[in-house]
DNA sequence: TTTTCTGACTGGTATAGACAACTAGTCATA
DNA sequence: TATGACTAGTTGTCTATACCAGTCAGAAAA
């Protein structure tokens, strides 16, 4: 229970006592916790104690309030933290490159299980896949795959082969609310060293990116090989 | 000032009050800012009201409380992984890896002329130069090398065994205001290899980053190569 | 002169209570 | 059957107060 002699603050106590219920899954998501008053009883505090530990995990994701219905058990921890979100093209150009993009192949797929796990879709459901050589002053600089959920817009080849996703997606009414992006190094694979003019083994930079729209649902996921010779991911961090 | 009749809560009335202040540069960062209770009086709110709007600030990382001492304006976004720039140690703990280092070297040297460019002095200039194997979970993850101006401060060895270099800068007076951070793939040379215990021509992941202090003035370069088969950078964007 | 202590500051924790704003259900009435 | 008033419950805001725990400078003691 809680320890009022503890040298931990009372609060810590029970935003840990909470925090441990969620994680175990006692508590489904989704699904309320007591009020904050029924805390303050329980565990013979105030009721001011009980929010300071709530708001704790409600800053750190785990708990959502609404005004005169209750708290409620998160449905997954979600990140915001913030940055650019640069495109191909403005990256290229902020480098004094010329961008070009070749479409390589433009289809309809149905999504496998992981793919559809990350979109967020039934297995059974389809994708658009597009894959793009990506080429900066006419030397290949990247192949990239995208994928988009067909559900989410009725895409013609047309609007991919010219002009930004992203700026399709905003006619339709859909914005863009953050995403996720990882970095690895790796090394080119036949197919891969093939198209990017470089050896096979030589090092590339695996960078994937996940977009989330303001729906919550995810709109994207791209999948892009850089050839590490010529290419440096460049972040500028100001306060 | 502050409207008591507005519909507006008033603790968020004073944090846009006390953000505006910061955004506009009237409050330097690293200054102390009034305390609560005489925010308090001038308001004339009770303190718990200003509390809870310096909470808000202090968790968007506009402000930092120090027990004891004061409020501070916060220069340093970046030490709180807003944007991607966490720490090795913050990095590992969040992905549920324990995060150790190992002191390989620690010396003056006379900075060359690219290096003396970089952190904006003098090629005759002496920099720290202080080399480290970090490891996740006793397992080797990444060189790091990092590069300070002598005269910027004069560090001594066992505070840079332990203990971040960013708390030793604040604490002197200084504080970090912005970063720069390139990532590119490549292979590991042989000195590297044997030290991250993978197979030369192994993919590596260089990365590069450099501090700058609100002086405008360089703080640090930090070049660090991180094995690419157990190393993914993430990177959080919002919009 | 040097060391120790004290007191006045700071933020941190916690209480008890009040009222507002909002939600969802109940119940009487048109 | 609908509609609106009421009610009990929720979180949101705010007050006034109290004491704790660091910090730091200056007074007092050595």
């Amino acid at each position: 229970m809680i320890d009022k002699t503890s040298p931990l603050p009372l609060y810590y106590q029970i935003e840990e006592a909470i925090k441990q219920k969620i994680e175990k899954g006692d508590w489904e998501p989704g699904s309320m916790i007591s009020s904050e008053r029924e805390f303050a009883e329980n565990y013979e505090v105030s009721r001011m104690t009980v929010r300071q530990a709530i708001n704790n995990l409600v800053n750190d994701g785990y708990l959502t309030r609404s005004k005169g219905k209750g708290t409620f058990v998160s449905s997954k921890k979600i990140e915001q933290k913030l940055l650019g979100l640069t495109s191909f093209t403005e990256d290229m150009k902020s480098r004094g490159l010329e961008p070009a993009s070749k479409l390589v192949s433009f289809q309809k797929i149905q999504a496998n299980h992981k793919l559809a796990k990350s979109l967020e879709i039934q297995p059974s459901e389809e994708v658009y896949e597009i894959k793009r050589v990506r080429l900066a002053d006419d030397v290949p600089m990247a192949i990239e795959t995208t994928f988009v959920p067909v559900q989410l817009l009725d895409l013609q080849e047309i609007h991919l082969k010219k002009g930004s996703l992203y700026s399709h997606v905003e006619n339709a009414g859909f914005y863009i609310d953050y995403a996720t992006q990882s970095l690895e190094a790796s090394i080119a694979r036949e197919a891969e060293s093939e198209i990017l003019e470089i050896a096979k083994g030589a090092p590339v930079l695996l960078i994937q990116r996940q977009t989330y729209l303001t729906t919550g649902k995810p709109l994207e996921i791209v999948h892009s090989v850089y050839r590490g010779d010529r290419y440096k991911f460049m972040i500028d961090m100001k306060r």
